[in-house]
DNA sequence: TTGTAAGCGTTATCAC
DNA sequence: GTGATAACGCTTACAA
């Protein structure tokens, strides 16, 4: 026959353990405080099934513990993983992980950016396209793979080597007329560095290349291929795809056109998934550090403030030999 | 030159609209108000770029507008998208969500429980293994496709049917020796119940039938059917696996010993996941309806109390023919 | 070392 | 309809 049937808070646990509120408190913050105390405190605790209260907390200290994610989408195997290893690393550092949604939708981003930072998160680490960062006020941010024209810090794959590799391994590999493909799916300023460091390795190699952009959606994609087939226009020998995804969708294009992969065109991909059911890469790629990336990103945005603050941080990629290449599996 | 350089607060707004800090508050929570005090209140919000804390909130009205989400594991398709599902979903009802993932592993999800409901989310929906659900207090929780022994309500699929469609269909297409394959990695309970499902259906419909258990992993599963096969005990016409993914693994396996599906053998798995790449089914399989999941569990952990608190709500599930069978693409 | 009391930003209760 | 004022549960000087 207590007050209420609620929650129980620190003045019931200082009650029950016959100790002032303030002792509690400090218990629960490691501040040290007689043994007995500690002991009567804790095991009152443990009796009522106490539990701080982090909002109450987080409102006296400014300090709430979360991270906010922002997404564009989970049905996809590199953002699903990154999501993961970001709540993987947030976990051990003692943070949990708000999570929003964006559907790739610019009105959707601000609006998932207010209501994160209305919930007084400790930070934001986003994949976004085009949000509009006016307004966040002082709340640390961390952009992953898109780099923004402000002073937005981001951490990203290094996407201009992945294109000089992607290039350099092709023509390695025999080839002599390259291709770069990407689709209007993604956003403009890391595909572009894409191209920039394929088309840098192909000049300095003196090997032609050409550079194929279209707006339509990956899945579209295959009639362009078509008709530059049916039109004479093919004709490469290697082509680098700005994902892997839309490697898959141009290789079956070529292939439904008679046309074999690696033995007529060798091809590579990049992002690195390895196939749900294989659980083999699907095709040549360059492979990007997803743990790594997340990890990287924890840690910017939970010592936003003492780092020196560098606005960008790429992270090496890496080669991957697949079925796309001669020398893949 | 104000205070300081803070975040401004409702004292702020009330101050430079000239009313009473009350006055901010029925603004806000759209509690009639004069329309010119409205207005000025308004204005001087987005003045000063005001947002309400909702950690104060949240402390006053034990309201968080928050849920929390436990998954075992984001990448996976079926997981994944699960995810993606509930978020949405939350969001279209003006919550957010806090994510958690357990990795699989029991302590976590105890661990994650624990802290979530220490941040005070309004509810929990969670899709777990092996939880210690003590001391949860009396925050709503949900559990996805798992039911546990006590009062925990449960959104599942209905894995009876599932089975009981599998094997029709099996029948249906011609089998007249059945087998039912699952695999350790899941929770006895709802493969379970597809293999009661399963089973009851053979019986009625006098097919011979055998289950197959193993406590291997899907991947290792290929030896066992190797093994079996070799020794001569291979001899069925049809397959009911307990998941696509070792549906998968299986029908390799078979592949690997000349065993033709579905020519010589048919198989239909469970849980509808398309693959990435081709977007189409990689199997006959019964489909779990997760839009559907997500939506039901949303709703009922933000209509926890109001409901008549059914402890299972059973989703219908439906046959999805893939090239697994004769009546396949 | 321990106890006390003043807020943190909101909401809710009342007099006005 | 409006505006003081008392909580909400906790942290943190500061006083004992």
């Amino acid at each position: 026959m207590k007050k209420k049937s609620s929650v129980p808070t620190m003045k019931d646990v200082a009650a029950e353990a016959g100790v002032a509120l303030g002792t509690v408190s400090k218990v629960f913050n490691n501040i040290p405080v007689g043994e007995n105390y500690r002991i009567r405190v804790e095991e009152a605790a443990k009796k009522l099934g106490y539990q701080v209260n982090s909002y109450a907390r987080g409102m006296r200290t400014n300090k709430t513990n979360t991270i906010a994610i922002i997404m564009p989408i989970l049905s996809h195997p590199y953002f699903s993983k990154l999501t993961e290893c970001i709540c993987r690393e947030l976990d051990e550092n003692g943070y949990s992980g708000y999570i929003a949604i964006t559907d790739r939708n610019e009105q959707a981003e601000t609006r998932c950016i207010r209501m994160v930072s209305q919930h007084k998160a400790d930070g934001i680490i986003a994949l976004t396209y085009k949000p509009d960062l006016e307004n966040i006020g002082n709340i640390p941010f961390i952009s992953i793979d898109r780099t923004f024209s402000g002073s937005v810090r981001c951490v990203s794959s290094d996407n201009y080597s992945g294109g000089q590799i992607a290039a350099s391994k092709l023509i390695e590999l025999g080839c002599r007329k390259l291709l770069f493909c990407r689709s209007g799916s993604e956003v403009p300023g890391e595909t572009d560095k894409r191209k920039a460091g394929f088309e840098n390795c192909c000049q300095a190699n003196n090997i032609p290349y050409n550079s194929m952009f279209t707006d339509k959606t990956e899945h579209e994609i295959r009639d362009v291929i078509y008709s530059m087939i049916d039109s004479g226009e093919f004709d490469y020998d290697g082509i680098f795809c700005s994902t892997d995804k839309l490697l898959f969708e141009i290789r079956c294009a070529l292939n439904s056109r008679g046309i074999r992969v690696p033995e007529d065109v060798q091809m590579i991909g990049f992002d690195g998934i390895t196939d749900f059911w294989t659980e083999k890469p699907i095709c040549s790629t360059i492979v990007q550090p997803v743990e790594q990336i997340a990890r990287v990103a924890v840690h910017a945005v939970l010592n936003y403030d003492s780092e020196e603050s560098p606005s960008l941080i790429c992270l090496p990629v890496r080669y991957q030999a697949g079925p796309t290449t001669k020398d893949g599996i």
